[in-house]
DNA sequence: GTTGAAAGAGGCGCAGC
DNA sequence: GCTGCGCCTCTTTCAAC
């Protein structure tokens, strides 16, 4: 070889595109299907996708479990205000959410600089447990407000990504047509 | 045999649940590791994940991006209301989302009757695109409101399960313990 | 339920174009 | 960058306990 055979590049093309899009729908697809899906052979295909993963865009495998037929019957959104913003009381609560599995995801919001929080639990005394034994309890938290999803529309985990092509950051910008 | 071998039943004991958690952490995890991982040997391993499949516990099995390192630097959450709650109204919205691939999740929420979106985009531009050119056609959206997110605190997709046993739905309820 | 063996498929690396 | 070959591990099935 001369220099570097598959060197990470920070320019990805369709082809590159093509085939996370196809991961993101599919983490068990062989390596053989997924060449057939992007028109290319094997070998190829498979030196892409490592490439792809010592570029970092992979974060996980995972399976999506259903909800529902698991009993998880409560999704709801809490946000949570502290009573100072300072930065420990913030590291904190971060710390604290790490260990509950309730807590799907959490977001620090603008705003208010408080939280939102998606929980998941399978009923309501659940519920109550998780806020009133766990949640008000932190020290720093203030205010707490629920709301809570009748219905999950949608919830996908695939990213949007570029119909065409895309730079990667730390590459300089170029405008980019996101689908 | 004498009935059936493995019969979907709908109360998993704590092996299967130690599959699910394992699944959920790993989509890819082969299943001569999955076998070692909950102290069974490869076979029955395999014969419970069919079973578990039979059940419709498995949504998909996902690769999860780094959304940062593509460049999908906003996250935003989208409060959208409706001027009417008809039914009608409710349809076509929830019609209209499912071409948008920036729209990540969508509930129905209680209150107000309106929508909450978790919408990803890489830039200000396409997010102003996709609200003016895009949300705010959609027939029937009175209101909207929109919240950043300035950190992504936490985003898993493991569901909660509890520790020792679960009786699915459809089976009688009995109290679990849920971690 | 469990273990063990056997066949078929796919991952993965290599040599050549 | 692509193709074709080959080893080797894993999945998956089938017998018996």
């Amino acid at each position: 070889m001369t220099s570097e055979t598959k060197l990470p590049t920070r320019r990805l093309d369709r082809t590159d595109i093509a085939i996370l899009r196809q991961l993101q729908d599919n983490a068990r697809i062989t390596n053989a299907e997924l060449a057939r899906a992007v028109n290319l052979s094997p070998t190829p295909c498979f030196n892409r996708v490592r490439a792809l993963e010592k570029l970092g865009l992979f974060r996980q495998h995972v399976t999506l479990l259903d909800a529902g037929a698991l009993g998880l019957r409560i999704n709801v959104f809490i946000q949570v205000s502290l009573e100072q913003q300072v930065e420990d009381a913030l590291r904190v609560f971060e710390k604290e959410i790490e260990d509950r599995p309730e807590v799907m995801e959490c977001y620090l919001m603008t705003g208010d600089a408080d939280y939102l929080l998606r929980v998941v639990v399978p009923d309501m005394q659940s519920l109550e447990h998780f806020i009133v034994q766990w949640l008000t309890k932190i020290p720093g938290v203030s205010n707490i407000r629920s709301s809570f999803a009748l219905k999950q529309v949608r919830y996908k985990t695939a990213l949007p990504l570029p119909t065409v092509g895309l730079t990667l950051p730390s590459g300089e910008e170029t405008p980019q047509e996101w689908t």
